[in-house]
DNA sequence: CTTGACCTTCCCCTGTACTGGAAGGTCCAG
DNA sequence: CTGGACCTTCCAGTACAGGGGAAGGTCAAG
């Protein structure tokens, strides 16, 4: 599969996949003799993955780090685990800032949406967040 | 009080009070003859403010927004009201993403920690995320 | 009255995750 | 055999959230 048909059914562009390639998040492929990247369709799920880190909140080099562990198909040392328990620990620590942030956003809307002249008070309205 | 007392109290630098500024993120100051900025005590608490929205993975744009609204005292229209519906809908789905990267990657830890050779077969550790 | 710590503006640099566009090669349909 | 769609590399620019450091002004202590 040639890099646009990849980057089409993967919901992204051809800049992107070149981009991975060079950031060592998509291994660099097999060439055609013209010179083309030839993709197997196993892509499109590498590709799956790393949008689903990225809709979680991880950096593109986070990614690779996880991708590095899992193309190596093991994950024995102690490094990797402990890498693996301080992006938990990051990943806990945002949960509950966003959940937090999510009812105060709600206290916020929900102010918005009743403008009696008692709720607008900016005393009150200062105390959110 | 004057900006490096300030950013140490409230755990930043000169610089990003600057930037806040600049980024209409905290209100200029009064200056003192000398050109200096003087900040009342309460700034202090509006950066932390910015901190935790930062924490929850607001942009310094949407925090701005935000602060904007709280600025006004009221918070009347409708158009205010649907950005924060927008704003919520968003962090309900990346909640939802994080949590499901959260076990992800703490089944991930748990290969990591237990490096029997069962547990390093490619194709299981290839399933995650 | 100088030294050091602080302040000012200014401009450029960093890293992250792309995006745009130029200049050129390839491939297939008509 | 030409046009258009695709591909290649390379260079440059974008937005975000600052940081570095120069050049100069201010202020309190010794």
């Amino acid at each position: 599969m040639r890099i646009g048909e990849i980057a089409d059914t993967a919901g992204t562009t051809t800049k992107t996949l070149r981009f991975y390639e060079d950031q060592g998040l998509l291994p660099p492929t097999e060439r055609t003799p013209a010179g083309y990247r030839d993709y197997t369709p196993e892509t499109v799920a590498r590709i799956d993955f790393i949008h689903r880190g990225q809709a979680a909140g991880l950096t593109l080099a986070q990614i690779r780090q996880i991708l590095d562990i899992r193309d190596r198909g093991q994950a024995p040392c102690d490094h990797v685990r402990d890498l693996l328990d301080a992006r938990l620990t990051e990943i806990e620590q945002q949960l509950a800032g966003l959940a937090a942030l999510r009812d105060t956003i709600a206290e916020l809307r929900d102010q918005a949406a009743r403008p009696e002249p008692e709720s607008c008070n900016p005393d009150q309205v200062c105390r959110y967040l």
